[in-house]
DNA sequence: CCGGCCTTTGACAACGTTGTCCTCTGTCTA
DNA sequence: TAGACAGAGGACAACGTTGTCAAAGGCCGG
């Protein structure tokens, strides 16, 4: 900027006001410092700019989520930057890999950084640690899972309602043997889909056999044997509510290697590529994750701006798609 | 920092010291500022530190792909930032949707946040712009794509070898009717699979027949109408080579539909989730993407470090995985 | 022709850090 | 006991920019 200023004989305020289009400088003025600017390839730097500018904004946000390579994350991350990119606004991601203690530490990386804000996926069983972190209001948004211990804007899917659906559902052809496999019960999504499934069990008068239920399903893999399991019970499941997307993966995978995919009914939680492809089509609830993303990013850019209302929960409505597996009926 | 120094009754040159574990400190005076440090809740500011730093290093890189949300880009991204995240460097990641401009803008942009350095998988047709921009030895390494007009170091997949042995794979089923379906020729992976897919055919002493030759697949709906085109011919092929992910897709959610998953055979580049369990299982080349992004790191984290050896090229082998699609015969 | 006002420009301090260099204290050696 | 020396801590400038304020110049009305 020093060179520029020289350059275009003015002084270094000039040259940030040019640059800023600021009112009030003459245009022929205006135009020598551009082209000085131009032939020394000058560019702002944006760090030294933050620094001294009044509100301080960096013109970053953080994003956190389980694994950037998640399609379910990945589509949020995708949301997110839709709506960050319209506001100049550039997006750090990272992936915690569901270890609790990255989850404080990367936030205050985040923080060391200055970032504007910050969108969670929360991780950890209690995000209290976090109220101290953000005293003095730093702006939050928690997508896809609630928080526990901090009271802040969140977008989630309506869990509970639209697995009650899936499950009513596999009620309504005619299965009351469901099984049901789900995540670490530390997740509030896997809490509130288990229990979707047993209040539409309960609700149908269908007995809740423990043994039909697995819980702890972090991968396709663990999915996969998970099946095997249960369909090698004496009296195994016509039907199974997959809570989510590589548990319903891993579901498939087993049920085809098995050759019972026609046999044993299938909703998963979450749609994904190829589901429409399979044969049968995998029926499954479909979450709309980059709304999700978008949804979180215009919430956290307007507490950004200052809108102070009450904390809100936004819930996305997820859909029930049919495509075949869903409709399987218990033999 | 000020307060942090007045709580403690030290200077701000102590506290910043002890921040960062300078030596030179009493332990007990270093004791008095961590934990004044600890009760005003002080957090370095990354963005004034980086300002006047030596090295003027922000820790942070940029990464510049197709499309975040992509399963290939954003594997990419999980390796970058499985690299990254050793060293402590923040990720910034942008989709540019192939729009050319956006490549320029956004290389602008991250550059006046003054990133460390820059992964770009190319978009324009030609790169040389960023000459100017990159003059005087701004860390950049290319990934998926070779860019042209710039000198830059590059992580790429054996395009041309894979396809040669894709196409081959499916000459010695019998197939003499192959098509292929690829992306726009402007991308030099699609150039180049294209390339190996007509450098097989000639040596098996095939017939190039353009009919069969499909370009400019942009989408998975774009690739699925393309397959019913082809398979509409009077002498349509009995085998597909669909040279990128979602062609692949396409094209099998078009065999299934159409019911002739099983008569024509299809190869696809590049592995994607359920490749497997589709019946029949996808044959794909697969490539080691993630592998790409974290070779793409650590190339860019050398020349950040100084190193200053002759650009290099380094080329990531893919596999021939085999599954039943390419192994069907021609009727 | 003078005083006031508006427009354009620049000088200077400040943002939150760290690099440089100096001072002070205490210890060791001759 | 004096001098040298090492270790600990602080004062100050600087990084590249912008906010504040004042100065300079031109124009207008009286």
């Amino acid at each position: 900027m020093r060179d520029v200023a020289a350059l275009a004989q003015v002084s270094l305020k000039t040259v940030s006001r040019v640059v800023n289009r600021e009112p009030g400088v003459r245009p022929e003025l205006a135009e020598r410092v551009t082209r000085a600017a131009e032939e020394l390839h000058y560019r702002p730097n944006l760090t030294a700019s933050n620094l001294r500018r009044a509100d301080g904004r960096t013109a970053t946000i953080g994003l956190l989520v389980d694994d950037v390579a998640n399609p379910f994350f990945a589509d949020i991350h995708r949301g997110v930057e839709e709506v960050a990119r319209e506001r100049g606004v550039a997006v750090m991601a990272a992936s915690l890999d569901r270890q609790d203690d990255l989850e404080a530490d990367v936030v205050r990386r985040f923080v060391s950084r200055r970032v504007d804000g910050l969108i969670l996926v929360p991780t950890a069983a209690d995000q209290s640690h976090l109220a101290t972190e953000l005293r003095g209001g730093w702006p939050l948004v928690c997508v896809d899972r609630l928080p526990s211990g901090i009271h802040v804007d969140a977008i989630i899917s309506d869990n509970h309602a639209a697995s009650v659906a899936a499950v009513e559902h596999l009620v309504r052809q005619g299965h009351r043997r469901i099984g049901v496999l789900c995540d670490e019960t530390t997740l509030m999504t896997a809490r509130e889909r288990l229990a979707g499934y047993e209040e539409a069990m309960r609700s149908a008068g269908l007995a809740i056999d423990p043994e039909l239920r697995r819980v702890d399903v972090v991968s396709l893999d663990i999915s996969d044997s998970a099946v095997v399991d249960l369909l090698a019970l004496p009296d195994p499941p016509t039907a199974i509510f997959a809570a989510q997307n590589y548990v319903t993966m891993g579901v498939c995978r087993a049920l085809h290697r098995l050759g019972l995919q026609h046999r044993v009914a299938l909703v998963g939680f979450d749609d994904f590529m190829m589901a429409d492809v399979l044969d049968p089509g995998i029926t499954v609830v479909a979450q709309d994750s980059r709304e999700m993303g978008r949804r979180a990013a215009q919430t956290l850019f307007e507490r950004m701006d200052g809108a102070d209302g009450p904390v809100t929960t936004q819930i996305v409505k997820s859909t029930l798609i049919p495509r075949g597996s869903g409709e399987t009926r218990p033999v």
